[in-house]
DNA sequence: GCCAACGTTGGC
DNA sequence: GCCAACGTTGGC
């Protein structure tokens, strides 16, 4: 299957993306929505995601990749659905891209992020990624 | 199986 | 601090 890409929710005063990058990898624990546990169960090795800040700060700061595919979370009950990924950092993004520019940007009003707020995993179109991509690149903000 | 009540997420 | 969106729970 070809590379998916994927975007990911963490609020930094709990886990930033500079804990990510000094740990060097880490298990993207915690998530109990259904509909982000299928988005990390369809995850494969080498897929790349956006690391989100929410709330504090509310923009893609960095880009990581899967380096293991979805296994129990270690942090619920025993026997329960949820799962884990791991994740490692690739790079930060050289200018952050903010929700308000996301938001603004007709090209990515179908984003899952837009789309369903809550989500904290969600699916990235190769589209949107790459334009994601370019708007970090110029943005001078 | 329906739906009201309630809890959580996350933006504003 | 408020509220919209959405998920879960529990009574019936």
């Amino acid at each position: 299957m070809s590379k998916q890409y994927w975007l990911m929710k963490s609020e930094p005063d709990v886990y930033p993306w500079d804990q990510l990058v000094e740990d060097g990898t880490g298990i993207w624990d915690g998530v109990r929505n259904h509909t982000a546990k299928l988005n990390m169960m369809a995850m494969q090795v080498g897929d790349e995601a956006l690391f989100y800040h929410s709330n504090i700060g509310k923009e893609c700061v960095g880009i990581m990749r899967v380096t293991e595919t979805a296994f129990p979370d270690p942090t619920a009950d025993e026997g329960s659905p949820w799962v884990v990924v791991r994740v490692e950092p690739v790079r930060p993004l050289d200018h952050p891209v903010t929700l308000a520019t996301i938001k603004a940007d007709l090209k990515l009003a179908d984003m899952d992020l837009i789309r369903q707020s809550r989500l904290s995993v969600g699916r990235v179109r190769p589209a949107e990624w790459t334009h994601i991509l370019r708007l970090s690149e110029n943005a001078a903000r």
